[in-house]
DNA sequence: ACCTGAACACCGTTCAAGT
DNA sequence: ACCTGAACACCGTTCAAGT
């Protein structure tokens, strides 16, 4: 459309006439458009060749920049985690108490993967990498900050972000899998609800009684909970 | 190689001389043979080409029996999960507490995904379906025999199911990632582990200390260690 | 150094045609 | 009712050839 049109003679003109701009393609440029390209059409909406189109380039232009497809979602997705941990909510932090501290960090995540889906499963095929290590030294400041005693740091840690991780990428999931469907996230949780509530009784009386929550339930508030309910048990003493 | 021609073989014998022997395709036999397929070569291992061959068809025919490949996936999930939730642990967790049975349900999941780890991610991609269905309601009766009010089933649930979910995907991830790299699950920590390590100490003091205990950590122990915090919780009054 | 774009070896899915 | 297998419209990735 418009957009590759006006790309197209944005680099040209800059090759022709600016010489200290950047002429060649960066490697930031394709990273944003791949961001633009996964948030409108999903996991699937980024190809090599679309990224092209909207590059105005070949798709072999690209590898030269960037290792693989695998490489590019790893890119992505730290962008995306870059922009959620630096957010200004900075200031906001200071003077409250770490778990307050945490679920903001939680609920900032939350509402970054709720934006873009595709987090949600990137993540989890870059384990290790540079998203994950942003995220840990976030939420492992806030843990030392409470007196978390050293060796507990890692489990402490590691079920925080597990839980995060977890709930944010679900939701995600409800998301594109309402909108696969054509259906928008309510009416999605209307139908699961329906088909939880039909449930045979006698096999599955517990899943039955979740067909209500389900279909009232406040995705984030009830996320909220569940930090909530870590916290307590960051706080409380050992059973055993 | 031999397996297929003796699945031929089973095939056309039945269509010839044994009539009431099942002589077409099953489901179940489809499902069956993703599950070698997910399981040996990853979620990339599943193709509807290597299926058709390893059931003597044409990839055709499996779409007699089944919609798509998300089908697929979902059917071979659930019936891992099935057999998880269904395994002969069963009189072993009479007498015990829900606490202790919680506990080996998680383990049981996390062994299941670690043996199966394409479960994780098809897990996600699969909400309210019924291998979650199955999931929910073995926690659930627990959750209830833990005496959890009734208006805090719908937390707990999910802050155990997504702590478990969570775990067990990043626990199957990790080997994942490990065995595309040509790494064991040792040797890649060994390898994340010495990255973490040299990580700017300024910018990145806590996952920096997480290098140690990345190293040396037993992943079995360490999400049961998650587990009991959760529990914990739940078993905490509220702060506020 | 960086880009082009055709080519390769795959995919999931469909569908006329068979039995 | 169930299967066959060629065909379609895609993929990610490579690479000779260009500038």
């Amino acid at each position: 459309m418009s957009r590759l049109g006006m790309a197209k003679k944005a680099r040209s003109k800059a090759t022709s006439s600016n010489q200290r701009r950047e002429e060649s393609l960066t490697r930031e440029q394709i990273i944003e458009a791949s961001i633009m390209l996964l948030d409108s059409g999903g996991e699937g909406g980024l190809t090599f060749r679309t990224l092209s189109e909207r590059l105005a380039t070949g798709p072999g232009a690209i590898y030269w920049h960037i290792a693989n497809k695998s490489d590019l979602l790893t890119a992505a997705c730290d962008a995306i985690i870059a922009r959620t941990m630096n957010a200004p909510m900075g200031s906001a932090l200071l003077g409250t108490t770490p778990q307050a501290t945490i679920r903001l960090l939680a609920l900032a995540m939350f509402d970054a993967i709720d934006a873009h889906p595709w987090v949600g499963s990137a993540l989890t095929r870059a384990p290790g990498q540079s998203p994950m290590v942003r995220l840990v030294e976030r939420l492992g400041q806030q843990i030392r900050a409470m007196g978390v005693p050293k060796k507990e740091h890692w489990v402490t840690v590691s079920a925080l972000l597990n839980y995060i991780l977890g709930v944010a990428g679900r939701n995600a999931a409800n998301g594109q899998f309402a909108r696969t469907e054509g259906l928008n996230r309510t009416d999605f949780l209307e139908a699961v609800s329906a088909v939880w509530s039909q449930l045979d009784i006698g096999e599955y009386p517990f899943a039955r009684s979740m067909a209500a929550p389900m279909r009232s339930h406040d995705d984030r508030k009830d996320f909220l909970d569940g930090i909530d309910l870590i916290l307590r048990g960051i706080g409380s003493p050992l059973r055993k």
